[in-house]
DNA sequence: AATGAATGAGCCTTCATTCAT
DNA sequence: AATGAATGAAGGCTCATTCAT
């Protein structure tokens, strides 16, 4: 639904059918499949096409190009990796941070799990096209949602942060994790893995509240 | 010197006369700029060549193919980027942590300095080319050593790491750097960026020293 | 009907729509004349493409690469002889083996009308390619099979044969035609040539009979 | 000497001191064992050069381009498959035609000893390349020559041959022969072999003399 | 809506050959 | 005489995209 009509953004026609549907789920199952298979490399509209059973033809009727189809792929990663973040975070609020920024390392790590080749690609992908940028705009917008909401959360859970502090907090975490995955690190599900994470979340909260910003909230 | 031989690694011939090393560098030079002006995109070897001023057959003469162009200026990055960095904190050993961290972090900063573009690109194509491995071994290495130095000094400045916090740590740090390159922030160079970097380090650092960790060292 | 699967054999996807056989037809003509008109340095994909009015793509979505083309001309010029060949011994089986081998080899001779110069290329090409073995494999079958039968005939027309028998007499002479095919011997199609061809086989046969061979028949 | 001259005529300078026909022996040995190592694929006048320890450079020194250095290795070829066989047949003149075919296919075959593969290169690449008939005129002087002395001969033992007569025995043997090498036929030099090709060339003497030529000698 | 044959710009790479040193 | 760096025409081939059916 709310997906859906995004879908519609990045395609060429409305579909009016429920078979428009199908189809591009068809064809977003047969790219994921092409690039965990054969690597960004791999990943050409034929292979695509094939691979998702349809006719060339078809994969152009509902994507405008090839970067459609790799955008849409990352464009839902984004969004299952947020929604499981946000689920994480939405359990009884009188957790600890400690807890709440475990429970969002837990997510985002547990989204790297099956297709991981597939993800690696993507990421890749967006990356090498230049699309990290608007990839990360949501990301940026949750984020942002979120410390607003934690700062008038009742413990005032997260500080109240600026931009920056947003900035460095998520992409370090983010970071590390991409790069454990980009390396294909064996301890990326490892617990001690994760328990360093939340100690380099944790302390940066720490220190934040003790020793306040220098720089005025964004 | 040791530079010079490492080269010689992904060239074609060894040229024995002088103009050979400048070429590369031509060749080199060339490519840094299609890749500032164009983009990963636009980085076709004939694009090298002409820009370089150099033949199509030249450049082939010394690179093996396009990756080994793109691979070699990669290195180079990396290179300077870790002597960079080795120099930033060869400075007086009785500096403080805090100290210490803020060097090394001003020296990856500015090893993004001009060339904005081409670094990003480079950045990108590497990751790309799922070269990203290969590209990280000297800087583990380079890493590795420096905790273990570290640890032998005087005051203990670093606490010895197990592997998952080193890692952790620097593709924190490193992750949180290139996304900002990457997204093309405008306070990479900010003092605000630079401080909660350092908070970020200094604040792992300090949980580490304080809750000593639960794996064992490396 | 073979004919058309083998084909499939060496091409790329299996067209389902009419257009394909015209294609692959039009390609190899085209083949054909540019082999004609400029020999086999003259031979590029692209000029092939041109010639035979399709785009290089639809050449290449017919054929796996070059040699393909160049394979499948050679294969079926052989088809051709192979037939042209086993028609004219499909005469009454009342003939002298003299005149057998006549008819043989006057269709071979005839198999060099026209387009000679293609054909000279395609030999060529496929020698030059190394194709030599694989391509000699059926005509190989095709001798055994009418040795095979022949000795099987009422008259005991050809007389059982010894594997380097059978070789020296068909490479005889086929390197005879072949000679001069590439020499561009004016007397290729004189009865003076065809005479001195039978008079090669019939006395070697002549002399196989008298003498029975010294090796086990194979 | 007589060698000597005909090099020259395919070198650009005329040599003066003795090196320089140590070093189109070089060359040519280079060249050979290019052949043999990498076939007719492989043989790039730079493969050659490096091959043969001499620069790019000095191979045009000597050789007008890359077909020169083929058409020598041929020539050459040729030239001692010649001499070889006007050995065989320099014995006593008091043979039998049947012992004289012999010790000429034997030579022939002969010929074919070590280097195989670079021999079969040359011939594919002289084919390839449409030498063919420069390179074979030599041979058909030499046959022609043959004929007359034999025709001369006291026993008169071999009959005086027509043109086609002579192209039909001389191409027959030596099609068979050749496509046994290009073939890599096993029995290549078995005794067998050997026996059938005699049994050929005298059976096609024996019955030129029974029934004279229908055509006028040449 | 779907198909898939056709397109062709353009990429990477090779290699024969030249010429300044 | 020898060297080998430089040249660049040219070739094989890919793949995103279109459009008639």
């Amino acid at each position: 639904m709310g997906s859906a009509r995004q879908v519609i953004e990045i395609t060429r026609r409305t579909p009016r059918q429920a078979r428009s549907g199908i189809t591009v789920e068809t064809i977003l199952e047969g790219a994921a499949q092409v690039l965990e298979m054969h690597g960004l490399a791999g990943f050409t509209t034929n292979a695509v096409a094939l691979r998702a059973g349809v006719s060339i033809g078809t994969l152009y009727q509902y994507f405008a190009d090839k970067n459609a189809v790799l955008f849409e792929l990352a464009r839902r990663e984004m969004e299952r990796a947020i929604s499981d973040v946000a689920r994480a975070l939405a359990q009884r609020g009188d957790i600890s941070n400690e807890e709440r920024v475990r429970a969002m390392i837990r997510s985002i790590i547990g989204a790297f799990h099956g297709r991981q080749r597939a993800r690696k690609a993507v990421i890749q992908a967006v990356l090498a096209q230049g699309l990290g940028m608007e990839m990360m705009r949501p990301v940026a917008t949750f984020i942002a949602e979120l410390g607003e909401r934690a700062g008038a959360a009742p413990q005032g859970a997260f500080p109240r942060m600026a931009a920056e502090q947003h900035f460095v907090l998520t992409r370090a975490v983010l970071g590390a994790i991409r790069a454990a995955v980009l390396e294909e690190q064996p301890f990326l599900k490892s617990r001690a893995f994760e328990d360093e994470l939340v100690r380099l979340g944790t302390a940066y909260l720490r220190d934040l509240a003790a020793r306040p910003a220098a720089i005025a909230p964004a």
